[in-house]
DNA sequence: TTGTACGCGTTATCAC
DNA sequence: GTGATAACGCGTACAA
């Protein structure tokens, strides 16, 4: 057979009467070689078309660079602009991503985070919602949650009581005869409750006429409508001619409120004001672009990737000082004002 | 320090008073040892905490069970679901995945090969389009591509040519006045191509009046608005009263037209009948929703997985029986009839 | 500045 | 059924 294995260090020390230990340090510390002996070696790469072998380095100084990621789907857009974003820190940082897909289910999850383990990951990304973050910081290794419990663990999170106080305020400027803020019945310990909070704290302080819907929505789109018509209906019946300002929980919803009253109506009528949250594709390709609060997730993504950096690299320390507390950062959200907000 | 090192088979070794080996055909090959003994280890394993560490494994046999992906981005839905169906066959066939976001850049994409190749990965999965299918051919790995340039690799695509046929005489069966299909210039080797060769070859079947539009529509939504816009206002100077059949090349850009013409009329005007291409989810959040030709990605997904792992089995055998030409699989798309088709 | 010798944790080969 | 030994390819004390 022509087909030689593949070159090793071996190969080239031979080739250019250097030792393999020299051949190394051309690769990790080529300043202790004379110029001309980098030079020589270089050629001999060339020639005998050498390749790197990371995995060997891998198990010679147990540094992976990988990233393990729990995603629990790439089918809404927030999961996949946030994957986007993380898997582009390749470009600053180096660490290779292994990607996992979480799909809600707990013990698959489970078996995932295993298997990155015996992969020896340096640091773990989770975005599911499936296991406890006590049950996360027990795996004693790097980790960083987003938008999701994390009392026990590091997170990178959108602040969603800011954005929540920002989306009714701006409705509260309108002027508004009623507020409502329309989301699912969810627990308190994930940050997404804060947009709840905030709309609450906003109609308190400022003593506005308004009514929280906590409603479950289903799972497909159809129960959406549903379940979003019957929410229309009811506000008619109850609140007829007043000036409504409907805060929604994220934008899939506010588009599909739009669309029920623009198939009613025609148009959008004058009585309402719509706000969404995470500034999703949908709510600008809209029929009438929707307003809404914007998560930067690039800037999610890259604080997450750093947070988790930061502790690889305490790690690598002869004597790594562990954190104490799990550090959670806060990202601003961002107003974002268009058609459906903006009549007088 | 408390803090042992990771518990390897020679520890379980000397705790069981057996051979690595023994230990190592517990894993590999558990039937030859009496269960006696497998349940002396399995207890050892227990007692010792062990986990395992497949990199060790990797470099004694050389499987790595990588897979590596080259995907454009995560931005736009085809993309991600795809990425969402690919990372899913885990389940299946146990690879894992490398993924890296390719954004337009061929140089960069070159470079993450590279650091794949140097991971030892067994096969690879591109979607992206920059580098051509001849030189991914030469690094001689498994490689099966996604709707892109295929000519010298294995490939996985649509059956463009059976969706713009299906979409075409849709809209004939319709009895427009006019066929239009609205498209950007784009190279015939690609697979998308196919879709405007079903337009006109329907058309000159049936001998049906039609139009041609192939527009470059810039890169943002702004200036995609802006194309549409004016392509809508000529199509009324030129067609006052027709039944014009309107075939989009995507679900985005026939969302956009649909929108325009509701901001225009209130209404999808009678005259109008409108097909896009993807199923992507705007096509059914829409306001009115949008007849489209679907891709069925999971299939795809699951025959370029399939497709790999085929070619990957084969170089492990003995004698290794490389493919002498690239294998091209299309998967049958789906025609969904919705609202904007669906008026007589 | 360069080389020697050994370790990383597992699998493969060949004995017994 | 089990064990000893040599790979796998690179990094790193330590020595020169």
């Amino acid at each position: 057979m022509g087909k030689k294995q593949n070159i090793t260090f071996n190969d080239i020390a031979k080739y250019t009467n250097f030792s393999k230990t020299t051949i190394s340090r051309y690769f990790n510390n080529p300043d202790s070689l004379t110029l001309e002996n980098q030079e020589i070696i270089a050629k001999a790469l060339v020639d005998l078309d050498y390749k790197e072998n990371k995995v060997a380095r891998i198990l010679a100084n147990g540094k992976t660079e990988f990233i393990g990621i729990i995603v629990p789907n790439l089918f809404l857009h927030y999961y996949s602009e946030m994957l986007d974003k993380i898997l582009s820190t390749y470009e600053q940082f180096g660490y290779k991503f292994l990607v996992f897909i979480g799909n809600q289910n707990e013990e698959n999850e489970r078996r995932y985070i295993k298997e990155l383990l015996s992969y020896k990951i340096e640091g773990l990304i989770i975005l599911s919602h499936t296991i406890p973050s006590k049950e996360l910081a027990a795996l004693s290794l790097p980790i960083v949650t987003i938008e999701r419990e994390d009392k026990y663990v590091c997170s990178v999170n959108t602040d969603n009581y800011m954005g929540g106080y920002q989306a009714t305020n701006l409705l509260a400027r309108h002027r508004c005869d009623v507020l409502i803020h329309i989301n699912s019945p969810s627990n308190e310990n994930i940050p997404a409750y804060g947009r709840i909070k905030g709309f609450m704290d906003v109609c308190a302080e400022k003593q506005l006429v308004h009514e929280l819907i906590l409603k479950e929505m289903g799972n497909g789109y159809e129960s959406l409508q549903e379940q979003l018509n019957q929410i229309i209906e009811n506000l008619e019946l109850k609140y007829p001619g007043k000036k409504k300002g409907i805060f929604l929980s994220n934008d899939t919803q506010a588009n599909v409120f739009l669309n029920l009253l623009m198939r009613k109506y025609g148009t959008l009528p004058k009585d309402y004001l719509l706000i969404g949250f995470d500034n999703s594709p949908i709510s600008r390709e809209a029929v009438i672009p929707i307003s809404t609060i914007g998560q930067q997730i690039d800037q999610i993504a890259y604080e997450a990737v750093s947070l988790l950096v930061e502790q690889m690299d305490e790690r690598k320390k002869r004597r790594p000082v562990p954190l104490k507390e799990p550090v959670h950062k806060v990202i601003t959200p961002i107003l974002l004002r268009r058609e459906t907000t903006e009549k007088i």
